[in-house]
DNA sequence: CTGCGACCTGGTGCGCGCTCCAGGTCAAGC
DNA sequence: GCTTGACCTGGAGCGCGCACCAGGTCGCAG
């Protein structure tokens, strides 16, 4: 028996609400996650950490759109080729957040240099 | 004559559509934009340079109600300690979204390198 | 057996950041 | 004077990423 968590602590330990646990399955970004007899869901270690992954690159400003495709391209046997260069293509989008990111934050230095200063 | 812009070249410098424009002007994030005598809007220079601004502060992630309050705090004149304490407050989120990104992109280049090397 | 709380499904609502539309006005070119 | 096209206003619509709700089920504590 492999340690299944319950939907509360899922959402606990991921620190998502039970809609956005749910929201994610319907939408093919996490599980199927199996469930009990009576029909609750019950997530494995594995889930949870899955989970810690899809977070980590939402927090970095990735769309359901992107998750889904990720999703499904390491969920798929083959075509390795694929997974690569889709990976790559987000790689680039987050280095151009990068970018965006570090240039806003020199406007800002700028001014708060400026103010510092009066 | 400080070489006013129609609304069609100013949304054309600034690739940002006429209506996206109106909408910033609307919240307070440009403006207010001079008006010629029949009632369409004339950009300056300096709109266009404070647009170039509000634009880079946006594709970093940054939210409308963050916006107008960076513009109305730059346009007031008293409050410089308060303005230095917002801009360092923007300045922590953007460094924290910088974080989350890096963080995406170390997850990245581990299914990268994985698959990378089947 | 009863109560209770955690969870289920299906559907609706919501805030953000635009985007689009209808119906009208203005100014320059022919 | 007439057409044309850029622009105006007010308001409705939309896609995303959830949040919320009603009405029902399940299983354990007492």
């Amino acid at each position: 028996m492999p340690h299944l968590i319950a939907p509360g602590d899922a959402a606990h330990r991921t620190g998502l609400s039970l809609d956005t646990l749910r929201y994610y399955e319907r939408e093919g970004i996490i599980g199927p996650i199996r469930r009990d007899t009576g029909g609750r869901r019950r997530y494995t270690e594995d889930d949870v950490a899955w989970i810690g992954i899809v977070t980590c690159l939402r927090d970095a400003g990735l769309g359901i759109d992107d998750l889904r495709r990720f999703t499904a391209l390491l969920a798929a046997e083959n075509g390795h080729a694929d997974r690569v260069a889709f990976l790559r293509r987000i790689r680039e989008e987050l280095q151009e957040r990068l970018r965006s990111t570090r240039a806003a934050l020199s406007v800002l230095d700028d001014k708060i240099d400026y103010y510092g200063r009066h």
